[in-house]
DNA sequence: TCGTGATTAATGCGTTTGCATCTACCCTAA
DNA sequence: TTAGGGTAGATGCAAACGCATTAATCACGA
């Protein structure tokens, strides 16, 4: 077993054990972790998003993007408009009741996260953004 | 926007990146990813496992894994034996057919993952193992 | 011994997911 | 201008999922 795969165990590991701990936190209200991940990648880009940036950013195929999105739209948390530049895309942004809804989730849960890593020093939480963030840059092989 | 709140964001999306990058390689075969892991974490442990064990390592709801090993039992790839100390209790192992399948698909992913994280220096990869480590290790707050 | 609460895994059921496919649109080159 | 290949997102459908609940067993104290 070569250090890249346990390194690659362990963070899975560590994904698996936090999301369950997050999963079972009672800040989630009419949301699902799943729904609220993405009401969250939209509030961090101020301007509308493509769908398919999103769906890389997202872990769900394709369809079932397109289908949450639906349901998100129905009840109002997210606004879906034609992209102006491309007629075949979209442009997805959150409405104010979207915005509040990820706000009032996304206080609680950050505390969660805190306590969460709080076992980890300054150095360490920077070590950590800094290895997964070269992680994530190469995307493309 | 706290260090811990940047690294466990960094952290997510480095696991959504090599997710789907790892999803889309023609590797898996007749399994999906996910029942992989199930076979992959049995693999690990020689012992046969508690159901409620392997739930603590894989991402899916206790009803899922159960009926998950429901259909890796059925496809000969898992035996599901009662445990002689505990009338409740389930002891999993793999098959020898389970055991062959996970070592096909397990060498070439596992190509795959050295190949992703080539991207880190070998400090890189042990700081990453240690400190991720450190994260899954306090399960309980 | 018995009763109460906790734990383990399975099942009913409505919802969500992924795969394959489809439609609509973009883009380049002949 | 138009044909052909590529891309964006939606839809049909079977499979899989999570929540709530159940059945069976354990464990401990009265």
């Amino acid at each position: 077993m070569t250090r890249a795969n346990e390194a690659w165990e362990s963070l899975m590991r560590a994904y698996a054990v936090l999301t369950k701990q997050f999963n079972a936190e009672d800040v989630w209200g009419e949301l699902t972790m799943r729904e609220y991940d993405v009401l969250y990648q939209l509030s961090k880009c101020d301007g509308p998003l493509r769908m398919s940036e999103l769906n890389r950013h997202v872990l769900l195929s394709q369809p079932a993007l397109s289908r949450m999105v639906d349901r998100l739209v129905e009840r109002g948390l997210v606004r879906r408009c034609p992209d102006p530049g491309d007629r075949r895309g979209v442009r997805l942004s959150l409405t104010p009741a979207g915005r509040d809804t990820q706000r009032a989730i996304g206080r609680p849960h950050a505390r969660s996260v805190a306590r969460a890593l709080s076992v980890l020093t300054p150095e360490e939480l920077d070590q950590l953004a800094a290895i997964t963030g070269k992680l994530s840059q190469n995307e493309e092989q």
